[in-house]
RNA sequence: GCCCGGGUGGUGGAAUCGGUAGACACGCAAGACUUAAAAUCUUGUGUCCAUUAGGACGUGCGGGUUCAAGUCCCGCCCCGGGUACCA
């Protein structure tokens, strides 16, 4: 019997769903093991071959685990809000949810195909009412929390309510927008509108006027990792910084808990490393400068405290309050100049005109709190708001972006800091700053002859002493805007009274999102939904008009599988004390700074307010490489309609224009099927290639490039396509052999004939020609070195994510077990079991053949046995010189003297011996004999 | 600029702890079977020299450590990713 892939697919994909292979429950008596996928956008385009890799990962993983006991959860859902579903719908005027709910039913039905063992009664939608009920739950609940550094946690808000009933706002230690004062007494005496402004000051979601990156073009603010280089990571927008109220999330309350748990995961060093740049630690001091002839303090922020009598002069952000306080009259007119320049000039033109400097005097000077000197206080666009205090004290001589304001405007600039190897030298002839960390202090008081750490060190000592200022530690890491002006998206489960905000009572969630008339913003600029009908509470207060962003939805997703039915809860005690957190989860790098940094604040809030047992989601972390696009071109002569075998193309003036990859196998182009592909080519003529005799008549052969792939490339290669002509165990494969599973790599199908001859090859190993052709003989010593051999290489491959060497190894198993024309059920049997994980399919088929009536994914991982490989010789490699230049058999167990005897007196070695003398003789037992002659 | 990855045959890749470089597969070539094709099977296939035997060279480039380097160290080049006035 042939091997039907298309038959015994669809039987077992049957028999799995029919039996609920998949479902899973908690199991006390079991070990649980969590592997999770990135869960996907449900894109219009449907899935692509590069989909699959990760998942084809896991489920590999999950299967392998539960063969060997482990109480497996593997579930699958979709991010299911998302601003493609509703460009889409502005553009057509359909409902969002009908395409996505389409777009869902396309995934599903591609993901089926490919055979995957997740546990879909667990499925989630990120836009189901009874899913974003708990997003809004988890809203409400920091909207009720704020952040305490003492016990390094979120606590309630009403406990800070009755700190500033008894206490007012002092001897707190905890996270906020700015710093307030106020004593008991006035807490009380503040009306609740005034009290409710300043708790705002302090929840962990927080409304607030804020520099938001704002866009245009999509209508709605986005948050830092939605923007990338001034455009929108969607669609490439322009973006522009505005002050808006906004709801934001204090995530940078989280900074250092979420920096310092990098060091418990288990993730790659690039992810982690790319997780610390986002987070942006850096240690500094923080110094207060006293401004002449005004009350007025300056606070700002360096980590090269050592170089503080290097400072010539002071900066401010164009957006610091102060610029209005230390603007003289003089100055009035030039500041309020460049005020108006700066305003004009977009994110964009700042970030790309990085050289061009600009900036202007205010008309103060400031006085430096260790030299006591006058420096003059300067407004310059290379200061941001954003970071630190938004001013900076500047040291030309060892800081190139004050080096370059300072040439630009003619202001001094002072060595205070000779670099290793060098002499002390005048500014004035300098090219760059000298920023070098390495190095001895000049021109420094009481810092001088210290080398630069020591003196960072002794400066923030004295700064302490003498109340200049104190040791601090800064992050880039900004607070997440938490708004979008959009309509496909979770409503918030928020009401205004006196235009403030308040949260829906729990009874009242999930607040599912309203019908609308056009997905567009209202005539007077308000979001969507303020084109809803009665979108007010039933006392008549009007609700939030804005909607969650993207990464509220993903945010928590993990733990509602636990329990996705839960309606009391976002998962239950019980769930979520058994399946804990995720073991292993796979998915895209380019979640890095988004998803996998707001998700694991999400969860070290939940674990704050002890909702959940884990302090951080994810144990350990794969990020599976992108696929590329493999692109086939042919060559059109200019100017005909004749087309040119790529061996040929140099001989003719040629046009490569890109065919479809679909029409092409092995870069040979499907003639017939290129006439139809486009009426164009319908009447096409083609030069191909030479035959071997010289004369033309050979293939049509293509060029090849490796690109993005996209639609538009015409690279785009489907999986139902590769599953429809070689079933999902060779796609599954196949997408394991193309190389290791973290490297990036184009998707070329020449090749796929490889594994899928070698299914077949394992097919024919049961099935011969006349029929099954098992045996219950007893396996020989070869045949059991085999399987024992492949064992332990797939054990060992699989437990380090090495797919692509299991697949080898499976070839080489198989080739070696023809070769021995093995049939044994005593090998072939466990050999079934290691090939379920990889090719679920086949092996269900030929679990069944060896007479077993339950699904293989219920068998046991075969155990390896080192007695069947023990050897009683080894054959060394013998190398003169370090190069090898013959072998040797001899036993395991001979000595090194014998080794050596049996080496030199090799025939072979004569050669290599003769006319030099042998100096050393290098010989590590079972591995090699190296012999130095000279 | 800075921080991470990576560079091995015609192609994808293997070499897990410094110990036989190129496993496995594609492609290609030759052959068997076949009326023919497909499928299948056999053999060969890093480059260069040599009829063979065999030899020289060879893991981006240059140097070093070592009996031995794709693997470790120093310098450089190229490709991919992240980040960018972060004080």
């Amino acid at each position: 019997m042939e091997y039907n892939f298309k038959e015994l697919e669809q039987k077992w994909q049957k028999y799995w769903s029919d039996n609920e292979t998949y479902k899973v429950e908690i199991d006390q008596n079991r070990p649980k093991f969590y592997v999770l996928d990135m869960f996907p956008y449900p894109s219009g385009a449907g899935l692509h071959v590069g989909h699959p890799l990760g998942y084809i990962a896991s489920d590999i993983y999950s299967r392998y685990k539960r063969l060997n006991g482990f109480n497996v959860l593997h579930p699958m859902g979709y991010d299911a809000y998302g601003l493609p579903a509703e460009q889409y719908a502005i553009q057509t005027g359909q409902h969002p949810e009908t395409t996505t709910e389409k777009n869902i039913a396309r995934y599903r039905e591609q993901l089926d195909k490919i055979g995957f063992c997740y546990d879909w009664d667990r499925e989630v939608k990120t836009c189901d009412p009874d899913y974003y009920h708990w997003t809004q739950w988890a809203f409400k609940q920091m909207f009720n929390h704020y952040y305490c550094n003492e016990a390094d946690a979120a606590k309630p808000i009403e406990e800070l309510v009755t700190k500033f009933e008894t206490n007012g706002s002092a001897d707190l230690n905890i996270v906020c927008s700015e710093q307030l004062e106020f004593t008991a007494q006035e807490w009380k005496a503040k009306t609740e509108k005034e009290q409710q402004e300043i708790l705002l000051n302090y929840r962990i979601a927080y409304l607030a006027d804020t520099m938001v990156n704002w866009c245009p073009e999509l209508g709605t603010v986005l948050a830092n990792d939605e923007v990338k280089e001034g455009l929108s990571v969607r669609g490439g927008h322009p973006v522009e910084q505005k002050v808006m109220r906004q709801w934001s999330l204090r995530v940078s309350a989280y900074a250092k808990r979420l920096l310092d748990g990098l060091e418990h995961v288990d993730w790659s060093d690039s992810l982690k490393e790319i997780q610390r740049n986002w987070i942006g630690r850096s240690e500094g001091a923080a110094m207060t400068f006293a401004v002449k002839d005004s009350d007025v303090k300056m606070e700002i922020f360096t980590t090269r405290a050592d170089t503080v009598f290097g400072v010539t002069f002071m900066v401010l952000a164009p957006e610091s309050e102060l610029v209005a306080q230390l603007t003289t009259s003089e100055q009035k007119e030039a500041v309020e100049t460049y005020l108006q320049e700066t305003k004009k000039r977009t994110e964009r033109e700042r970030q790309a005109e990085v050289d061009k400097v600009t900036g202007v005097f205010t008309g103060s000077y400031a006085i430096n709190p260790c030299s006591g000197e006058q420096i003059p206080v300067w407004i310059g666009d290379y200061v941001l708001a954003g970071y630190g205090t938004g001013a900076v004290m500047a040291v030309p001589g060892h800081d190139s972006r004050d080096f370059k304001f300072a040439r630009h405007f003619n202001l001094p600039i002072i060595q205070v800091v000779v670099p290793e190897g060098e002499e002390v030298s005048d500014p004035s002839t300098w090219e760059d700053s000298k920023d070098s960390k390495a190095g001895t202090m000049i021109n420094s008081d009481f810092l001088n002859g210290l080398s630069v750490p020591d003196a960072i060190a002794k400066t923030k000592v004295f700064i302490k002493d003498n109340g200049i200022g104190d040791v601090q530690i800064n992050y880039r890491l900004r607070d997440a805007i938490f708004s979008r002006q959009r309509y496909w998206g979770e409503p918030f489960p928020v009401y205004y009274k006196d235009d403030m905000p308040y949260m829906l009572d729990d009874s009242k969630l999930p607040l599912t999102l309203p019908e609308v008339d056009k997905y567009l913003p209202t005539e007077n600029g308000e979001p969507p939904l303020g084109r809803a009908k009665n979108w007010k509470t039933d006392e008549g207060f009007p609700l939030e008009l804005n909607t969650m962003p993207g990464f509220a939805g993903s945010s928590a997703y993990y733990l509602r599988y636990m329990d996705p039915k839960n309606d009391k809860a976002l998962v239950g005690k019980e769930a979520n004390e058994y399946w804990q957190d995720v073991d292993l989860y796979i998915g895209g790098t380019e979640h890095a700074t988004g998803h996998l940094i707001y998700s694991r604040f999400w969860n070290k809030f939940l674990y704050d307010i002890g909702e959940v047992v884990k302090d951080e989601p994810y144990k350990k972390l794969i990020n599976q490489g992108m696929i590329q696009g493999r692109s086939n071109f042919v060559y059109r002569i200019k100017g005909t309609n004749t087309f040119v075998s790529y061996g040929l193309r140099e001989e003719h003036d040629v046009t490569p224009i890109h065919v479809d990859v679909n029409i092409v196998r092995n870069d040979e182009l499907d003639i017939e099927a290129f006439k139809k592909w486009s009426p164009d080519y319908a009447s096409a003529e083609f030069i191909l290639e030479k035959l071997s005799d010289g004369k033309a008549g050979g293939k049509y052969i293509c060029g090849w490039a490796v690109e993005k792939m996209s639609k538009s490339m015409y690279n785009v290669v489907n999986p139902d396509v590769i599953v429809e002509q070689y079933g999902a165990d060779t796609l599954r494969f196949y997408e394991m052999f193309l190389g290791p599973l973290e490297q990036s790599k184009p998707w070329d199908t020449n090749g796929i004939d490889g594994v899928h001859k070698f299914l077949r090859k394992t097919w024919r190993m049961f099935y011969g020609d006349n029929g099954l052709t098992l045996s219950d003989e007893k396996a020989t010593p070869e045949e059991l070195k085999v399987l024992h051999k492949t064992i332990k290489k797939i054990t060992d491959d699989v437990e380090r994510f090495s797919f692509n060497t299991c697949v080898s190894a499976f070839m080489i198993c198989v080739n070696e077990l023809v070769d021995l024309k093995c049939n044994k059920k005593e090998v072939l049997e466990p050999l079934a079991v290691l090939l379920a994980p990889f090719a679920p399919h086949i092996a269900e088929e030929l679990w069944q053949l060896l007479g077993h009536e339950t699904s293989v994914c219920d068998a046991q991982w075969p155990e390896f046995n080192a007695e069947f490989l023990v050897e009683s010789t080894y054959k060394y490699p013998v190398s003169f010189n370090g190069k090898m230049r013959f072998t040797l058999d001899l036993p395991v167990d001979m000595s090194k003297d014998d080794i050596e005897k049996a080496a030199l007196s090799h025939t072979m070695a004569q050669k290599w011996i003769d006319g030099k003398t042998i100096r050393k003789v290098i010989i590590v037992p079972n591995k090699i004999i190296n012999i130095v002659v000279g």
